[in-house]
DNA sequence: GGACAATCAAAACCATTCGTTATGGCCCAC
DNA sequence: GTGGGCCATAACGAATGGTTTTGATTGTCC
């Protein structure tokens, strides 16, 4: 069952001679006429009656028409969900994050790709970054994220660095610095995280290089929260900049730290595996998006 | 889109592997190899990863693969409806007719051919003589059928001779009798049909010509009240012998008459236009049915 | 009524396509 | 290391499917 014997049959039908339908289908009209011999060699019945050199369907070929029509729509259908698949417009994107990724750099980022591509189904999960390592390799899941340090066998790791950032109330006297330091925050009212995180250690000890004193004066689980304490004036923080830039919203005043405080990720898939064109999309937006914070990259892969 | 890069495919899918769907498929392994690069240029995008010698299916491919399922159903079902069609099974039926064959002609026919074809459409219109003979050559109707005389311009005319036959109720002295005559019938109480009807203008001739007197007890305009009133021995009559059998379950008693009444039918279509397989598997079945009435047959056209 | 235009079919021809056979490379298992 | 399984490539041949040309038929317009 030739698909353009099906055409051919269709533009007959429609333009009412084979003629017409040549012109229509950019062939000769022999050509067109072999194809509806053809078409009904293979059915077994005839389409046309050829009468005083016209053709004029038979009730078969009506109803056989509606038959294909359908089928040709669905050609259509499969061949628009084709370009789709080109393009990375259609199918799925699994993505295993930790929270503090999840909550403040993937919103953003998926949000916008989701919005460029509606027919893509997109799979958020939030683990901590044990958990998301150990996903992978199962099949499960497309792009992983995850802090440092990753051990990078049988995985594609994209390694970004962060530079965190002083965040400060608005009004604050510090505001008036371009760059804040350890000294300046000496003794101020800090607030810190209460989890284990690996800036905070660096934190502390660039405080400690510096003989300055860290004021911690709240600890919290939750990035929110912490921001939520240094809008409403309990103290100041250094946090990533897509933590900082995710709640300015609130009404964060950001200055840059020094020195530097590294927040180091990672951005993974299986390598045995190859990407699907919507996973290469996304970490393309991905990487665009961290680029923004003046990010540096380094790309492994086993 | 060639359909047979997508059989090769689903082929290659749900073997696993291009040998084994070469095998399936009954053509060799490299024309599949070739089919399914053929398939991917077309697509724009890959559907397998060539790794150690290995086909495994991307991402991309797993979508396309339900859009495939679904095309390839598709086309199996337009195949099926081919079939169908072939085959006189799948389309519509319009009949016109004139009542008496609506009731008593048409129903065992229309319901064993339904039975045999149970995709086809059957639609009945029951108007007198005149008006189906006008319902042609429009063409809303497959087949016509009225009763005698019609003009067979532009028309395929089956002509049908059926002997009317003498009808009784059971125990009935005449029931001795092996033919019915017109002397037997002498006085014997007659039900007639009320409406103009040339089978009877000819009994009555028939009376007349051997002498007899024709004692018409009552007129009715429908068959099932004369077939009744003779089951329950309010008379005798003559009728055609299809309406004989239609209404035997009663329990008439049928017997021939002579001198030889005929009633003569008349099913017809456009000859312009080719009758569609259906139609012509239901003449068949019509003529089959008829000629159980020892009928004879004379065809027409123009 | 005759010339013309339109339509479809048939024949000859040509090119592309598509499948086969033969072969080679690669990887895995034994 | 060797053999077997799997896939890709190349060479070749057949057949499919198109074009061009031509012919036959019919309806139409002067």
């Amino acid at each position: 069952m030739d698909i353009r014997l099906l055409e051919a049959f269709r533009a007959v039908i429609e333009t009412g001679s084979v003629t017409h339908a040549a012109n229509a289908l950019g062939v000769t009209q022999p050509a067109v006429s072999a194809q509806i011999v053809r078409l009904e060699e293979v059915l077994g019945f005839s389409l046309f009656e050829r009468t005083n050199n016209r053709l004029r369907p038979t009730a078969e070929a009506m109803a056989f028409r509606s038959e294909v029509d359908r089928t040709l729509g669905r050609i259509d259908d499969l061949t628009s969900a084709a370009a789709l698949l080109r393009e990375g417009q259609l199918g799925s994107l699994a993505i295993a994050s930790h929270p503090m990724a999840g909550v403040t750099l993937l919103p953003p980022v998926v949000a916008s790709f989701m919005r460029e591509r509606p027919h893509v189904k997109v799979t958020l999960i939030t683990r901590n970054s044990d958990l998301v390592r150990g996903m992978f390799p199962s099949r499960m899941h497309d792009i992983g994220i995850c802090e440092q340090p990753i051990d990078s066998t049988g995985l594609n790791v994209t390694r970004y660095r962060l530079d965190c950032v002083a965040i400060l109330p608005k009004n604050h006297p510090l505001c008036a610095r371009r760059v804040i330091t350890p000294e300046l925050l000496s003794g101020v009212p800090f607030i810190g995280m209460f989890r284990e995180w690996s800036v905070h250690h660096l934190v502390s000890g660039a405080f400690a290089d510096a003989g300055a004193h860290l004021n911690i004066v709240a600890t919290s689980e939750l990035m929110a929260m912490m921001c939520g304490l240094v809008v409403n004036g309990a103290g100041v923080s250094i946090v990533d900049p897509a933590t900082a830039r995710q709640f300015a919203v609130l009404g964060l005043e950001t200055r840059p730290f020094r020195p530097v405080i590294p927040y180091e990720i990672a951005v993974f898939h299986s390598s045995d595996r190859g990407l699907s064109r919507i996973g290469e999309a996304f970490l393309n937006a991905l990487n665009r998006h961290l680029h923004t914070f003046s990010t540096r990259t380094q790309t492994s892969s086993t």
